[in-house]
RNA sequence: CGGGGUGUGGCGCAGCUUGGUAGCGCAUUGCGUUUGGGACGCAAGGGCCGCAGGUUCAAAUCCUGUCACCCCGACCA
């Protein structure tokens, strides 16, 4: 179809919008796609919505090829079915909650597990039911704690989220290996950059969970991926292998040395070196083993304190912990905590005084890498000193092992293969992961197999994230001049600008036009006449940023028209008779 | 949650120190001149200055509270 400058829902703005930071974001309100309505809340004008809709286009395409089929709930949701799951507490403040008249408890759904879950339940009884893969394209609401970046993290968004029911392990990885393959295909159709990574899967009860991540700069996550392997992993999912452990029967023994003014451990290695030199080479931060102290707060209300031993050349990675905690949340241990705690000498704590036979009973769990045998330099829980040669499994017990210790570039790669891990920024664009039972359980999903027994139905998840799409391609694709469309996702084929004030441009336009869009394409006409300069004109294409640009201009007088391509810049004098098969060309490749 | 900054027509901003008829640029409307890289002139419409209290003869401006947005921090022993 033709959709014209001149009446379209548009007004493009030349200055930045002050409240955006991302370029995506100022790009996708200057160039008239969206509006905030509300923090975190944004209103699709045509032109969002057009690239919105070729997405979720994509998105059903491939969700056919695999089976999927459609269907949507509401967005208001009752309480019942996230209080089966626990779910209605466990999100705290993370939902939108309200009440009816009567005072019944309702919220605006985050994610939709107990509903697709109780809809299986609902319908299906039969083994001879399953596999079945089910999705729906929906607005989600969630009260995050700071939206940002516009449409990267809103508070309400669209996603497309499908779930795969199957009656056992083998059913569910084919459902899960059908989704990653479609995922592939779409992915690949919206044009960015992504990687898939390995991701944490134990929060949700699940076992195989990838991510698939967009490269870009703003993004939220930090991914790590091997020099030499095609091993890649969010940072949350790394898990660093455990080395074997070191025979320790000719070890010194433990011994107490006097480390006055030492609280942090660039001061303790300094004074190591000072005091104690090393005979073979000098102490570093790796030789230390500091313990770290954070209060985790239950969904239930409960607290505890956990202690978090880990070399002292490494700091506690906050997603990391926060990955492995989940659903209990973290804070530090404060001067109150301390107060409460009089055996914890703050900035010279250790193992001693740590685990839960110690006399303080506080939780103590160890990074990896500090296996039996290891000998550390560590707190003597006394202000001013610590402890040297203490030896892992000889002269204290941790409690077990976190992974919460941050990854770094340059770390090995976990598969042992000699290459090393670089780290990049990636945000999440979509997650595949097996959920296995822990919702069937929760609400009671259960068939018949083929004997005639009750079995609990295993399930997948597999999420992407649309509104955060049209985000990220912005991002990834945009340049000096504005918003830079893949072909498969930008909202017009072609822009057709009438560039000049005489009549017969302006019919060879409308002429083009009508032509292009007989051929099928989708045609956005600048037929803006007045006091419009061709300046504005191409202005605005650029910033609109559809792939490819037609100029029907001063050069239509010696039969040619000009046919430029938005994102190498580089336009080809055409002739005018031969227009409308060249664009046709270039659109269709 | 803490710190800083900012809230004034659709967008970008000035005015606030020192209270006294609300301004500029872009956008919008009309007329005229312009027409290949965000043109020009003249005229016009549009804002209870985030919101709520207070001080005052008088508040965008001073005071208190509150809400929102942006940025930074969330810190390690």
């Amino acid at each position: 179809m033709i959709e014209r400058m001149s009446s379209l829902f548009l007004r493009t703005l030349r200055d930045d919008p002050a409240d955006a930071e991302v370029p995506s974001h100022r790009l996708l309100v200057r160039a008239g796609y969206i509006r905030r309505a509300a923090p975190g809340i944004y209103t699709w004008l045509p032109l969002g919505l057009r690239v919105l809709r070729r997405i979720e286009a994509i998105i059903r395409a491939e969700m056919a090829s695999i089976g999927a089929q459609e269907l949507s709930f509401p967005a208001l949701l009752p309480r019942e079915p996230y209080e089966a799951t626990g779910r209605w507490t466990e999100y705290g403040d993370g939902i939108f909650r309200l009440q009816d008249r009567k005072g019944a408890d309702y919220l605006l759904g985050p994610t939709h597990e107990e509903m697709f879950t109780l809809v299986v339940k609902d319908l299906y009884s039969s083994y001879k039911d399953l596999p079945l893969s089910i999705y729906q394209i929906q607005t989600k609401y969630r009260d995050e704690a700071r939206p940002r970046a516009g449409l990267l993290r809103g508070r309400e968004f669209t996603m497309k989220d499908s779930y795969s029911f199957d009656v056992d392990d083998a059913g569910l990885e084919t459902s899960y290996q059908a989704h990653r393959d479609a995922y592939v295909r779409i992915f690949d159709q919206l044009g960015f950059d992504y990687v898939i990574v390995s991701a944490h899967a134990g929060a949700m009860g699940g076992s195989r969970s990838e991510e698939f991540l967009a490269r870009v700069a703003v993004g939220e996550d930090t991914f790590v991926q091997c020099t030499v392997c095609d091993y890649a992993a969010n940072v949350e999912a790394v898990s660093i292998p455990a080395p074997a452990a070191v025979p320790f029967d000719d070890a010194p023994a433990s011994r107490v040395v006097d480390t006055p003014g030492t609280p942090t451990i660039d001061t303790l290695v300094a004074h190591l070196n000072e005091a104690e030199p090393r005979a073979d080479r000098p102490w570093t931060g790796g030789d230390t083993l500091k313990n770290v102290l954070f209060v985790l707060e239950h969904p239930d209300g409960r607290t505890e304190t956990l202690a978090i031993g880990l070399p002292g050349d490494r700091e506690v990675d906050e997603k990391r912990l926060e990955a492995q905690v989940y659903p209990a949340e973290f804070r530090p241990f404060g001067e109150a905590e301390f107060a409460a705690h009089p055996a914890l000498a703050k900035g010279y704590i250790g193992p001693g005084a740590l685990g839960e036979e110690s006399s303080t009973g506080i939780r103590y769990l160890v990074d990896p890498r500090v296996v039996e045998g290891t000998r550390w330099v560590t707190g003597a829980d006394a202000p001013g000193r610590h402890v040297v040669d203490l030896v892992a499994g000889r002269d204290f017990t941790p409690d077990g092992t976190i992974e919460a210790a941050e990854v770094r570039a340059g770390d090995p790669c976990p598969h042992g293969d000699g290459g090393t891990l670089e780290a990049e920024r990636g945000l999440e664009m979509g997650h595949v992961f097996q959920l296995g039972r822990k919702f069937a359980e929760a609400l009671d999903l259960k068939v018949l197999d083929e004997n005639g027994k009750l079995v609990t139905v295993t399930m997948g998840s597999y999420g992407i994230g649309v509104t955060r799409a049209v985000a990220a391609i912005a991002e990834g694709t945009l340049d000096d001049a504005g918003l830079c469309w893949p072909r498969n996702v930008a909202p017009f084929d072609v822009t057709v600008v009438a560039a000049g004030k005489d009549a017969s441009l302006f019919e060879f336009a409308e002429q083009l036009s009508g032509d292009l869009d007989a051929a099928g394409l989708e045609v956005l006409y600048d037929d803006r006449t007045g006091k419009i300069s061709p300046g504005v004109k191409f202005k605005d294409a650029e910033l609109i940023g559809v792939p490819t640009i037609v100029v029907v201009g001063k050069g239509l007088a010696d039969g040619v028209v000009e046919v430029k391509d938005r994102r190498s810049g580089t336009a080809e004098q055409v002739p005018a008779d031969r227009v409308l098969e060249h664009v046709l060309g270039v659109v269709r490749g």
